[in-house]
DNA sequence: AAGACGAAAGTGGTTGA
DNA sequence: TCAACAACTTTCGTCTT
């Protein structure tokens, strides 16, 4: 990564070249989080910060000039970030506790306040951009309108919508990586993940198994070529309705491990289903369906495959 | 010895009555 | 709410390189 100073003397993280194979074609995909490189598939950064004002300050009185114009509105603040706070000192006592009781004024108002600290939290532990957390706030604050929140913990109902939110946004992070950083089991967040999908009339689209791709292919080190064979793989396997009822990461899973061998970059059963999280054997089960379906076409198999299926049948 | 393979039993989610 | 079902996991023994 190329960490050079640019002119007012900060660090700037701007990438000018993919440090794998030194191409210029850069991609930034704010909806995914992630900064990759065109022609390997390395990515460079899963965690893009677009934090920030848009203005830029050259010194403190223009901060302050343009500060005064205040932030923007944003539905991850309680009140949208449009109060006001009296700011403290002498005789100001009695103002800030009206103001204090105007504005938290009662408990729903409170354990909004929560959730969105909650759903904040939870983003940055996923390292997910402000435009998902913005959207997960929003769909909170529509929850709560619709008197979803009723009877179910907060948390439950934020781990959900950060999950729901990943999906709307085609962003790949699992169930599992959300449990993980909640504080609500498993089991609970996906009943509450349906039961809003219902309530609230949210579409969610499938995941493909192609939106794991780079990531998994970059965790084991994997370039270009068999990052694209891997997705043609998976293309072809969707086409002939092999990934209905499957788990489409252990179809990337298994389309990954394939494309490794094709590739001769042979990575292990082992290591696919450590970076993956998908067993050997469902790797295994994927990868003799895939086989058994188009062992006869050279194009996708190659020598070694073939033999390997004549030998197993 | 490591990796791949596959059988068998168990688990958790979905669906339909 | 419950049973049936398919997909998936866990475990473990065997085969191959």
């Amino acid at each position: 990564m190329s960490n050079d100073i640019d002119n007012d003397g900060k660090k700037s993280n701007k990438i000018k070249e993919c440090p794998e194979c030194g191409s210029k074609s850069i991609i930034t995909d704010f909806g995914k989080a992630e900064i990759y490189c065109a022609d390997c598939g390395m990515i460079i950064s899963e965690s893009i910060i677009d934090l920030g004002p848009e203005w830029r300050a050259f010194d403190s009185t223009q901060t302050a000039a343009k500060t005064r114009t205040g932030a923007p509105m944003t539905y991850r603040i309680h009140d949208k970030g449009l109060s006001t706070v009296v700011s403290s000192g002498p005789g100001m006592n009695k103002l800030q506790k009206w103001q204090r009781r105007a504005h938290i004024a009662n408990s729903s108002e409170r354990s909004l306040i929560f959730a969105l600290s909650e759903i904040d939290r939870m983003a940055s532990a996923l390292r997910l951009p402000v435009n998902i957390r913005e959207q997960a706030s929003m769909l909170y604050r529509k929850a709560m309108e619709k008197r979803l929140i009723r009877g179910r913990s907060i948390e439950s109902i934020t781990s959900a919508l950060i999950y729901i939110t990943c999906r709307q946004y085609g962003v790949s992070r699992t169930l599992e990586e959300v449990t993980k950083i909640s504080r609500v089991e498993y089991k609970k967040i996906s009943r509450v993940y349906r039961y809003l999908l219902r309530e609230m009339n949210l579409k969610i689209t499938l995941t493909s198994p192609v939106e794991y791709v780079p990531r998994f292919c970059s965790e084991l080190n994997l370039g270009s070529e068999i990052r694209s064979n891997a997705i043609a793989i998976i293309k072809k396997t969707e086409e002939v309705g092999l990934t209905d009822g499957r788990l489409p990461i252990g179809i990337a899973a298994a389309a990954i491990y394939i494309a490794t061998i094709l590739n001769k970059e042979h990575r292990t059963q082992k290591q696919v289903s450590d970076v993956t999280g998908v067993t050997e054997v469902t790797i295994r089960n994927r990868y003799k369906e895939i086989s058994k379906k188009f062992g006869g076409e050279r194009q996708w198999f190659t020598d070694y495959i073939l033999d390997k299926n004549k030998n197993g049948d």
